[in-house]
DNA sequence: TGCTGTGAAACCGTTCACAGCT
DNA sequence: AGCTGTGAACGGTTTCACAGCA
């Protein structure tokens, strides 16, 4: 049973599994697969049954003894309980390959987000819009046009020396959560969710494990 | 002292603070800073200082007791430790938004790495050049292209169903290392170094945030 | 004195194993 | 019988606290 008093933030690595453990339900519910058990969906991800339970248990009790787990309705609980049964606005800064990149995505425009705006500092951009046509709006109207359109959700996909100054934009125009994709860490900032993406990172984690491999 | 045997895989979290370590090493560095403690670098991350030293004992000795850590040796030794003082060839498969934006990334040039070939099944793209020069082939010529180039790092930047064929044609062409941003986890291949990295998680993960929050 | 390197302790996350419900 | 939910055991990671060296 989930306490009803304060409870501790989920960890990194259960937020992660919950996320893979809907993308999963979604194909099941597509397939039209009707119940799953723990076991079953563990072994999709290389996991332990216990794992995929435990997970679960953190947030109150979703399944069936001796029968499993009812896709469509823990799919759906799933959604509401990772908030993403209402769509957020997001915005971003920084009009560039990887600004575009995201703003056109269909993962970024999906189940409970939708891209409302890109921003960047280069005239001949401002104005215009990106493929799928989201518009590009001048860097310094980021406060403004953030609180218009109720963004919720910050991007950073600008250079690092740029971080700080956009940062504080976004949260002017009321933004309360921030992804950074710049290779800088973006400290904690107050009422914020901040999260911190070096996709450089990535790379060098795969350089490190072939390095350990002998390779 | 590192055991001299086998020695386990290094876990994730490690890896990642080993690169962040580097990147302010770099900083420190270019700042003409001759020598650091491990509570100043930690400070940086807001980690505890015993964590920085716990990573690097896990590799050997690197500083000097009373003194701290020099700046500019321990960056070197990390650079060698995880495989960037070399520089390894990253191909590309998917010339979409996200393919051309790592492409063209400063980010995915420098220190160890250098992209040297985008790959597409839209005619239209093939035989042209991303913005930054990397020229764009049919994805048909994957495996013997990634040969050719000695490419040791394939990046997937192409839909989720591509995923299975395309990873395999990588494998073909001698790739050892696979980073694979589609949404769809790719399985274990012997012999490869793979890594997930889905980035609508990341908006998953702010989201589930700030429902917890009771934003 | 100051800071590293490191055993020991504390903490957290995972896996086991089984009681309990269908 | 089958599968969930969960206390207990386990294993790994983080933090503490201090010995040892410059």
């Amino acid at each position: 049973m989930p306490d009803e008093g304060v409870r501790a933030a989920t960890s990194e690595a259960t937020t992660h599994r919950l996320s893979l453990l809907l993308r999963a339900l979604r194909v099941l519910e597509a397939e039209g697969v009707g119940t799953v058990s723990s076991h079953d969906l563990a072994a999709r991800f290389g996991l332990h049954s216990a794992q995929i339970r435990k997970d679960l248990a953190l947030f109150g009790e979703f399944g069936v003894r001796g029968v499993g787990y009812r896709v469509a309705e823990l799919k759906d609980r799933l959604r509401n309980l990772m908030g993403l049964d209402r769509s957020r606005t997001v915005v971003i800064a920084g009009a560039g390959n990887l600004g575009q990149a995201l703003a056109d995505s269909r993962n970024f425009n999906s189940d409970g987000f939708h891209v409302a705006a890109l921003f960047d500092l280069d005239g001949r951009k401002v104005g215009s819009k990106s493929r799928s046509g989201v518009s590009i709006h001048h860097a310094s109207e980021i406060p403004q046009a953030a609180r218009e359109l109720k963004a919720e959700i910050g991007v950073l996909a600008v250079p690092a020396e740029a971080v700080p100054d956009v940062a504080r934009a976004l949260v002017d125009g009321g933004v309360v959560a921030i992804l950074n994709f710049a290779p800088v860490t973006l400290p904690a900032i107050e009422n914020v969710v901040v999260k911190n993406v070096d996709l450089t990172l990535f790379l060098e984690n795969l350089s490190f494990q072939l390095k350990e491999r002998g390779r």
